[in-house]
DNA sequence: GTTTAATTTGAACGATCGTTCAAATCAGGA
DNA sequence: TCCTGATTTGAACGATCGTTCAAATTAAAC
């Protein structure tokens, strides 16, 4: 198998993954998925538990790569965060879940597969530093330390969980969107 | 089985699912829990699905009757507002996971068995309800509408579900606990 | 104490799970 | 064309899944 077609079964792989979960989620129904015999899907990725790893990692890669561009292509720092942000809430048209796939493992494998939820919670580190060193650009020029800003990356990460949760729960795009502005200004800007 | 040892089953069962989720608890660990033979489970619950349900509902009951007597206590409409959130993000010592179980459920079962998300979403809703209820009277002498109030409550519930998930990835229960005081204060009460 | 109704038991069912591996197929060099 | 090593195939394995139901046990009524 190539590298191409096998980043491309990966993709699939993930989207199923982080449509239906790790337990809901059969080996069948990734060989049907990805259409390659159960042999050759342990030959190229090894069991399910691999294939989910990998998955996991594939995805952080996606959001981080997505976020270092989108903070690169703003006009203003903040601009950047919001951007950030708000990849992460709307990440693409056709996505299997509104929840993050990096919550929704920890969520669902936090006590049964420890090693698997340890890959996703180092996913959400990632991300968390990142939001991190983009904020500390917001703030350059006044005098804020990286440990205030590391609180401030702990907020945002909180408040773009607790968003895309309404998201799952119905609430339109329109008011999360607006939500998200809202909030993001609120525990960047609002200190008293 | 009478209704007693019933309700001590239930909450067993709703522990474990909470736990491991729906999926990955099996009605063998169901069982083995309750200490109650196949058949018996089914007599008294019906299957996994309706245990499931049940487990649900008598989650949203628990936390309903807690935030409202919560409320009812505090000395102010502001700080009953304030023990609602506290309860629902640090509930009680031995709770099986940090995440709300409705959330982990939609979570979970968005895809997989939408009638069961539909409960849970249900509770979700009347959790908020509640808060929205709770929140009006802390506005009572201003004008303040009903729509604002609705707004407020739903950004209220994404900080919970947010702030719980950072428990989850490891932040203390101090830095979560000033988090939530410091963000129910913004929602509420910074508006420009 | 006997009979009847209600409850509990646990072996068993078919389906599906993750995984394996001998056999079939394919690709490239001689 | 034949040989050889790598890859792909899919039937099959044992384990476990949710669920059933005849039989055993318990409780209630007389």
């Amino acid at each position: 198998m190539n590298e191409q077609t096998r980043a491309v079964s990966l993709e699939k792989a993930m989207n199923l993954f982080w449509q239906n979960g790790y337990a809901a989620t059969s080996m069948r129904d990734l060989q049907k998925s990805l259409d390659m015999r159960p042999g050759s899907v342990y030959s190229a990725f090894g069991g399910k538990d691999e294939l989910y790893k990998e998955s996991l990692e594939n995805y952080s890669m996606m959001v981080m790569q997505n976020i270092q561009e989108g903070f690169l292509r703003a006009k203003t720092p903040y601009e950047g965060v919001l951007s950030s942000v708000k990849f992460i809430i709307f990440p693409y048209a056709k996505c299997p879940s509104q929840i993050c796939f990096l919550i929704k493992s920890v969520t669902e494998l936090e006590f049964c597969s420890p090693e698997l939820a340890k890959v996703a919670l180092e996913g959400l580190t990632e991300v968390r530093n990142e939001l991190e060193k983009q904020i500390f650009e917001v703030f350059k020029e006044d005098a804020v330390t990286q440990e205030q800003c590391k609180e401030y990356a702990m907020l945002i990460q909180a408040q773009i969980i607790g968003l895309k949760a309404l998201l799952s729960m119905g609430f339109s795009e329109e008011d999360v969107n607006k939500a998200a502005d809202k909030m993001v200004k609120k525990v960047l800007f609002h200190n008293d």
